[in-house]
RNA sequence: GCGGAUGUGGUGAAAUUGGUAUACACGCCAGACUUAGGAUCUGGUGCUUCACGGCGUGGAGGUUCGAGUCCUCUCAUCCGCACCA
């Protein structure tokens, strides 16, 4: 019978689902193997990507489950957020109706592709049942003051109606629809994310070599420490009386101290107090108060592009060191959202302040020697007009300016950081509600734990107009859980990156726990960290470290126990593109794995996606590579008509002929390649071209014992990557021994063959070919070569003889 | 600007510790079988040259008997962050 993956693919996938074969065991004295990949929200329909994702995930998780490992290997569905609500404003569907008939449909996408997923630990980020353990989690970390409820400028979407975390806003748009933000003071919840700055970046050293550099890079640089001086400028006594006294100074911090001696001016963001309070008392000129308003208003991203601009505030400030006055300006440029809103500027030794000064005509100062008059010199160098600290390495200055400082108590040494706290309220519908109550006389309250949880009224009227949570007539109201009176419940729900933070720990906690509690300290000890993480590098910052930040928060909570990171290991996968570029509705390049499966199978789909490219490289889909793949499935199925024995042979190696030997050496040589492939490289796309190499080398001989030794193994390699005609064949031909047995060992007598093929090189270059005699000496193997090349040695000396065994000779003439 | 990567045939890509560069696949060319082929099979296929040969892993140097691989410099492309003081 030819191949027909249709068939041979669903009788494997009922199979697998009735024998129920890749549910995790209860054992925990088995060797573990967690394999996550990153799941998906419940968009609708699977893409290439998913695929992808999913069969790299896949060949691991089979791989182990066949050294017998225990392994788990879940999924589920990252169910909330917005696309639902869209769905329900543009086609009238609830939310919740939407998600949960996507989930059905995307399950049986799943199935179709053979994936080996446990199928009772299942869930969506929206089931109640999850919702409730998050909001325990919430409120502990209330009780904890790791979660504080504040008002603040924030990002605001207008197009998405909500607020968005510094993570979620990219090049100043929303990460989610390209919307320009906007700057918005409003009241929201947030986590203490930098409370964990330091762990969260010297914890990263754990990873190196386990993540990619770039995702380390990439956190690190988000975390953004930086160490420097911190200290005030006190303000001059007109200025302070002019400020009616309400201001003794300002604090600034800064990374050169060293060059403390060049501060010309200084420079305050919009937002600082005595900025305000000079705009309040109308102090500046109306004209500037305008201007000042005006740039308050617009976004960093907006600043930057506008250029530099800023106004004397007509204050001064006393320099602590040479008692000098000091004017104070407002500048565009300084964020107050770091290091308090406040700099000191020093022109000549830092490019911004230098075409600040230029522009405004300031004061320059040269303390660092080695620039050119008319720059801003950022290098090394010994310091001049400094003082006491004269002729000194400016790299040393910075260490004894910190020092000094701290003596004459005047500031300290500091640390700062780019990072900044989780904003984590979201004003949209379809997200876990936060679970907190707001009462008239008690305040803030968390809601009891026994109350959880706190579920989404499904009775909603989603216009896209406001909250729904907030219009719904009777939601909101509640009693105040500490002092019983009418309060109002919160209307904002939780981010949905707060779902994905924990779900690794929900994974590996048994399902007949899941009604008592969220996360199974035993289980979890047991499973985590996951032993390898497969996603998309487009969550190098956002899930990542949020992933990480809530498995620290949530070990000093008690729920987990100490476990630093949760992810051991990180493969980050190429994008799938077509023509070059990512494949997307909106450009019409997609390919719809439904359609994929239906003409090639599953199998097909599988491994051309894992032969195409190495997984963490970009894959450019191409139509006739598919077909190939599809071949070679053929050609392996139909050589099952030459299996005679449903044994592994015990072959003579000394029997054999020359091309039963090499296609023996190329299985054995396949076999030994996948060990590293599968654990270590991933390298997929070698390890089917190994066994590629192998099925055509069995073609070029007949022995009937070689074939059924190559397909037994052939069939055990790829069985990972395609395991549907795999469990076919080695059911028929090999009663499944091959899949069930564990390791193949790997017989180190096959790789040695009668005869060598050597290349030969004079002065390295290569010139000729010999075949030699196994045993062959060097001496013999030496004349050979010489023999061979005798054209090249003509009038020449051979000055050196060297020999690479089993690869070449290279002669060295004169 | 800072950080991270990547440069190998017409294309996707291979290449243990430095050891025959281009495995495997796609495409292309030729042939076979076919009424036909966008099916299947066989063979060929880095560039250049009639040929001997020469040249070939972004470029330039270096180390070495020997470099895609190691070192120095340099160019290009991609990704991330970006006025963080």
């Amino acid at each position: 019978m030819s191949y027909s993956p249709s068939d041979i693919e669903s009788k494997w996938q009922t199979k697998w689902s009735e024998q129920q074969a890749f549910e995790p065991l209860d054992d925990k004295s088995l060797e573990k193997k967690y394999i996550l990949s990153m799941f998906p929200f419940p968009s609708g329909r699977l893409h290439m990507g998913h695929v992808r994702n999913y069969s790299i995930g896949d060949a691991m998780a089979r791989y182990y489950r066949k050294q017998n490992y225990n392994v788990l290997h879940p999924i589920g569905w990252d169910a909330f957020g917005m696309p639902a609500e869209n769905a329900a404003i543009k086609h009238g569907r609830h939310p919740k109706d939407w998600t949960y008939s996507n989930i059905a449909y995307m399950r049986k996408e799943l199935k179709t592709l053979g994936l080996s997923f446990s199928e009772t630990r299942e869930f969506a980020t929206c089931d109640e049942l999850y919702t409730k353990w998050e909001q325990e989690f919430i409120i502990k970390m209330f009780e904890e003051k790791l979660l504080y409820r504040e008002s603040t400028t924030v990002n605001w979407c207008e197009e998405c109606h909500t607020v968005l975390a510094n993570e979620q806003v990219e090049e100043g748009c929303c990460w989610r629809c390209d919307n320009e933000v906007e700057l918005k003071e409003m009241p929201g919840y947030y986590l203490d994310i930098k409370k964990y700055a330091d762990e969260l970046l010297d914890d990263l050293k754990l990873l190196e070599g386990k993540w990619p550099s770039q995702v380390l890079a990439m956190q690190s640089n988000w975390i953004g420490k930086s160490q420097g001086l911190e200290f005030s400028f006190k303000l001059s006594d007109s200025s302070k009386e002019k400020l009616e006294n309400k201001f003794e100074g300002f604090e600034v911090f800064t990374t050169r101290p060293d060059t403390i001696y060049g501060v010309t001016y200084t420079a305050l963001a919009p937002e600082h107090p005595i900025v305000k309070a000079l705009m309040k008392y109308e102090l500046l000129d109306a004209e500037v108060i305008e201007k000042i308003t005006a740039i308050s208003n617009m976004t960093e991203v907006e600043r930057a592009k506008a250029g530099k601009e800023g106004f004397d505030l007509g204050i001064t400030v006393i320099h602590p060191l040479t008692n000098e006055e000091i004017p104070v300006w407002m500048a565009n440029f300084v964020l107050a959202s770091y290091g308090g809103g406040a700099v000191m500027s020093v022109p000549t030794h830092d490019e911004r302040d230098f075409e600040f000064a230029t522009q405004y005509n300031l004061p320059l100062k040269y303390v660092i020697e080695g620039g050119e008059e008319g720059e801003a010199y950022t290098g090394e160098g010994k310091l001049i007009n400094s003082d006491e600290l004269n002729g000194i390495k400016n790299s040393e200055a910075k260490v004894a300016v910190i020092k000094l400082f701290e003596e004459k108590n005047l500031g300290k040494g500091t640390t700062n950081y780019k990072l900044r706290n989780w904003g984590i309220s979201r004003q949209r519908y379809w997200g876990a509600p936060i679970p907190f109550v707001h009462c008239e006389s008690c305040g803030l309250v968390p809601e009891k734990v026994e109350n959880l949880p706190i579920a989404l009224p499904e009775d909603v009227e989603i216009t896209g107009e406001g909250n729904p949570l907030e219009n719904h007539p009777t939601w909101s109201t509640c009693a105040c859980p500490k002092c019983g009176s009418d309060a109002k419940r919160e209307t904002d729900t939780l981010d949905t990156f707060v779902q994905s933070s924990w779900y690794q720990f929900r994974y590996a906690t048994d399902p007949k726990k899941w009604n008592e509690c969220g996360i199974d300290k035993d289980d979890v000890n047991y499973w985590l960290g996951v032993d390898q993480y497969i996603g998309g590098i487009e969550h190098a910052i956002l899930h990542l470290l949020y992933a990480r930040f809530f498995t620290k928060a949530l070990r000093d909570l008690g729920f987990i126990e100490d476990l630093k990171e949760p992810f051991e290991n990180l493969l980050t996968q190429g994008m799938v593109l077509m023509d070059g570029a990512k494949m997307s509705k909106s450009k019409g390049n997609t390919v719809d794995p439904d359609a994929l499966i239906e003409k090639y199978g599953a199998d097909t789909a599988r491994l051309f996606t894992l032969f195409a490219a190495p997984p963490q490289k970009e894959l450019e889909w191409n139509d006739s590579a598919v077909e190939g793949a599809f071949r070679f499935i053929k050609k392996l199925y139909d050589r099952k008509s030459k299996v005679t024995s449903n044994e592994m042979p015990s072959i003579d190696q000394s029997s054999l002929n020359k091309e039963e030997k090499i296609a023996r050496a190329k299985i054995y040589e396949a076999l030994k390649k996948s060990v590293d492939v599968y654990e270590k490289t991933f390298a997929f796309n070698t390890l089917i071209a190994s066994c590629m190499e192998a099925l055509n080398a069995l073609d070029k001989q007949q022995n009937e014992q070689v074939w059924t030794e190559g397909l037994y193994i052939i069939t055990h390699l790829l069985e990972p990557i395609i395991p549907h005609v795999c469990a076919e064949l080695s059911e028929e031909l090999f009663k499944s021994k091959n899949l069930t047995s564990g390791k193949i060992e790997i017989l180190e007598e096959v790789f040695v063959q009668d005869s060598i093929t050597l290349g030969v090189a004079v002065n390295g270059k290569r010139r000729a070919e010999i075949e030699v005699d196994a045993g062959a000496s060097k001496e013999e193997i030496i004349a050979m070569a010489k023999e061979s090349i005798a054209k090249w040695l003509e009038g020449k000396n051979v000055v050196k003889e060297i020999l690479v065994p089993k690869k070449m000779v290279n002669l060295v003439v004169k």
